[in-house]
DNA sequence: TTCGTGACGCAGT
DNA sequence: AACTGCGCCACGA
């Protein structure tokens, strides 16, 4: 079921560490599900808030908050990344916050 | 089954 | 830098 896929977004998702953001398709990528980037921001829509993921550290391939603008969730994801220190030059987050993950560690703590 | 829809990505202007 | 068009692909109506 596409459950399982969602199993493994949320997971990487997880791991995305507090002060910095991953893009849409580099969770797909490191999910195990290469050209799936829209998969993530369905996962994110329907994810259970029980599972209180990170979703605020997703973000798109330009370092931009993916939700259209003056709406109440770009609001509270751009609120949320800068409690946490994330700096914004403009639209733009500054690179220096993207993840850069070890691979080799990251093994080491999925489930697949 | 076909068709429209994205909280996407990327190359080309 | 800002826009645009297209490719991609799982989902649901």
């Amino acid at each position: 079921m596409s459950e399982q896929k969602y199993q493994q977004i949320y997971q990487v998702i997880q791991l995305i560490p507090e002060g910095s953001v991953a893009f849409y398709g580099q969770v797909a990528d490191l999910a195990g599900l290469p050209k799936h980037a829209r998969l993530v921001s369905k996962a994110l829509k329907v994810a259970p808030s029980e599972l209180n993921l990170p979703w605020h550290r997703v973000v798109s391939s330009q370092g931009k908050i993916a939700i259209a603008k003056n709406t109440p969730l770009y609001h509270e994801q751009k609120q949320r990344l800068l409690v946490e220190g994330v700096a914004f030059k403009g639209e733009r987050i500054s690179p220096a916050h993207y993840w850069q993950p070890d691979l080799f560690a990251l093994l080491t703590q999925l489930t697949h």
